[in-house]
DNA sequence: GGACTTGAGTGGTTTAGACCATTGCGATTA
DNA sequence: TAATCGCAATGGTCTAAACCACTCAAGTCC
């Protein structure tokens, strides 16, 4: 959406706020970006530096931004090739399956592990038990269309739930909880954030440490009230964005 | 100060995953940073290099994480200080200073700039209008107790809301619509993602850039379903998250 | 044919050093 | 006293070079 804002030339020569050489050489990759088809090949990190007149460190940082706006895609040992843009995930209280499922998508969903353990002081209180209390930890790894899409990792306590552990697989939690249990969610509160991808969710999800990602905690209510887990999601912040729909509680102007 | 031993590398005589040492200094840095209050001030760059044992990029590949999630402010010619964590943002659809005053901060706004622009394809079809209509772009400086918060870029078809661009100043866009066209917002559809800011918005927020940002895009609806404006607000990654509520749709198990 | 080895090419990490831009404070000066 | 200057320390940018880790395809061997 064309955006042209003032004084974003160099000009005058003088005290400039000075370019950087990997901004401006940033640009220049957008611009060769924009006749390559989604997954076409750009040249190497060498071959560009020598290419533009500037050292691989520049490079490697002009295309290390590219990269965490999901404009480019990197594969070690083979290449650096142009991005495929990012996918929606809609903010609302339904399970994942299902969520996938309207947008076309297959979604397949695997338990990494789940283990039981005590409940530490804040722990306790986001789940409405006492500290040093049993929880039951699920992580998860969510994919669509095969692709590693977010890791989850739930906590529900053990005492409103018990032998929740001995059903759950890969199918859906929020199933098991209505069939064994009788609870349904009623509410939920969810934060979004920015977080950077440790190595271990990196490795998960194909990315690189320190990459964007986008961090999503909910703290999820049966529709009684009483707090049924609380999750936090890691996503990859350059293929994914969210979307939520939101409706006015009445007019409000001011 | 304990050398890294190499060795630790190479105990199962496999393919170890290798740490890189960035990520490990960074995990020191972090541990140090847990006894230094909010504001406090770290060593320098050259310092923490030759202290460690490492090189300054090595170095300055850490601080630039622990930045990036908000753990350290970094000021050019002054130092490195302990950072402040983030702040929250509900998501909800109401106006930018009722929803800081409900956290209890002061919120000011001040108008960058006011012009109108004719429409291209991309944007006439989210406002309902033809290709090279004229539209009103407003971008604003948020604030909250005097801090930069977030820029944001407002685009509304001027054909619906004639003479709006001698009405707007600091004061709020929704109560304008009201009193002057009688405009009310019905619903609004928000995405969030990740991006990294430009040097302008750098400029306009105190960050530098490159840094971390949360993209918010915000589709607005009036009350009878017309489209009222498109919003791109841009915040802060390293010092805000966003918060929802979400209300099941019905009890829903699967 | 099928399994293995090898090597060239790719991105990833790290180093040491140079220079720039900004800040803040102490010394100097009006 | 008050303003100014200078300078040292800080973070920011950039370079050149080395080495590591991964991928893939060509070549080799059985």
């Amino acid at each position: 959406m064309g955006e042209n804002l003032p004084g974003d030339a160099v000009e005058n020569g003088k005290k400039s706020p000075r370019t950087p050489k990997h901004w401006e050489l940033k640009e220049r990759l957008a611009e060769l970006l924009r006749v390559v088809s989604p997954g076409g090949s750009l040249p190497g990190e060498r071959a560009l530096a020598s290419e533009f007149g500037v050292s691989r460190t520049t490079v490697r940082k002009a295309l290390a931004e590219l990269t965490a706006e999901g404009r480019l895609t990197r594969v070690h040992g083979s290449g650096t090739f142009a991005g495929e843009g990012k996918l929606t995930q809609r903010l609302q209280l339904s399970s994942y399956t299902e969520d996938m499922r309207s947008h076309g998508r297959h979604p397949t969903s695997s338990l990494l592990d789940a283990r039981i353990g005590a409940a530490d002081p804040e722990l306790a209180l986001l789940l409405g038990i006492r500290s040093g209390d049993d929880v039951l930890r699920l992580r998860r790894l969510r994919r669509a269309d095969g692709e590693p899409m977010a890791i989850e990792t739930s906590r529900l306590p053990l005492a409103r739930f018990p032998g929740l552990e001995r059903h759950v697989g890969d199918g859906s939690l929020y199933g098991l909880l209505w069939e064994y249990y009788g609870v349904a969610l009623g509410h939920a509160e969810e934060t979004i954030e920015t977080a950077l991808a440790t190595p271990a969710e990196a490795a998960l999800l194909g990315n690189e440490a320190g990459a964007l990602m986008l961090l999503l905690s909910r703290h999820s209510f049966d529709t009684e009230g009483r707090p049924v887990e609380w999750v936090r999601s890691v996503y990859r912040g350059d293929r994914y964005k969210f979307v939520a729909t939101l409706v006015s509680p009445q007019s409000d102007h001011h």
